[in-house]
DNA sequence: TGCAGTGTTGCTTC
DNA sequence: CGAAGCAACACTGC
């Protein structure tokens, strides 16, 4: 579930936490047949190279391109993490067992579900360990080298960032409009339109923006695109400001839930009363492309 | 118990 | 070319 608010979370957590440390060790789990030849390190040909050049190396500062997290280190390369669905960091004190990693602090919020699916770990310089969880072991970790970035065919073809300064809202209607027969929730949610939005935050911008989830994008006046980015920019601030949104196992680095979910007027609220001041509304779902949309069938028209 | 639901993105197919 | 649908996975909840 790792939106734009979760991975700069994420990224805040590593540039507070663990910055300045070296990377003294890496272990993996994964290990995947249908990542063999790629650069991923489910592929173990691929994580030997990878640890050989990880190793001993120092972590510089940590930055975010669109949800990826890309961790700059001392010689150069840069550590690309997709977190996709159920990937997150957490750092702590963790020992090894036969398979994986437990958190030593039983009392502490890392022995928490997600520390049961550890699937990657850097050991650090200062004895405490940046483990990686991912249920579901969607996540993509690769390596690439700092003259690359704009060219790595991981990152070249996303569009701008929401919250950028320079992301106004002349373009955002250009953005938009690259697809103006779309249905304004999937081109919300296309990466190479704008980077950052997911299900969760698309949902919520709409309600907020008083939009319909299937109106056309040529059909939107300017006054409701207005409405769209501006609830774009409050919306990702907001969840940013929460902490992030801990809907499912979504975590800081911490093992702490963010408290987004909490403010949720839309998204899995199906079948509730809208709580837009005055509105008579339910919220309802529907699946829209193949993503499940949530909004009220009142006041979002 | 079994199977739908969960959500990101790149690849394949049409 | 663009749109649609699936695959990469594994667990939860009904």
């Amino acid at each position: 579930m790792p939106e734009l608010p979760e991975v700069q979370t994420t990224v805040d957590g590593l540039n507070r936490y663990v910055k300045g440390l070296t990377i003294t060790d890496v272990w993996t789990s994964y290990k995947s047949p249908h990542h063999k030849g790629k650069d991923n390190i489910k592929d173990p040909a691929y994580f030997k190279k990878f640890k050989q050049l990880v190793l001993n190396q120092k972590i510089l500062h940590t930055k975010r391109r669109a949800k990826n997290i890309l961790i700059f280190l001392s010689n150069d390369y840069i550590i690309l993490v997709h977190m996709k669905m159920t990937g997150h960091f957490l750092y702590g004190a963790y020992t090894q067992t036969k398979t994986t990693w437990i958190p030593l602090d039983k009392h502490s919020s890392l022995a928490n579900n997600a520390s049961r699916f550890i699937r990657l770990l850097f050991t650090l310089s200062d004895g405490l360990h940046l483990a990686f969880s991912d249920l579901r072991k969607f996540a993509k970790v690769t390596l690439i080298h700092k003259k690359d970035l704009d060219t790595s065919l991981h990152l070249k073809d996303l569009g701008p960032e929401p919250l950028d300064s320079s992301f106004t809202l002349h373009i955002f209607k250009n953005q938009v409009l690259l697809h103006p027969k779309g249905k304004i929730k999937q081109v919300l949610l296309d990466p190479s339109i704008i980077v950052g939005i997911g299900n969760i935050y698309s949902d919520e911008i709409l309600f907020r923006a008083h939009i319909h989830p299937e109106r056309i994008v040529s059909s939107l006046t300017n006054k409701e695109l207005k409405a769209i980015f501006n609830a774009l920019k409050t919306t990702l601030q907001k969840g940013i400001d929460f902490g992030g949104d801990s809907t499912s196992d979504y975590r800081n680095i911490l093992g702490e839930a963010g408290v987004f979910q909490e403010s949720h007027l839309a998204y899995r609220r199906t079948n509730s009363p809208c709580s837009k001041k005055g509105c008579k509304g339910i919220i309802t779902r529907k699946k829209i492309g193949s993503r499940n949309a949530h909004f009220c069938n009142s006041h979002q028209i």
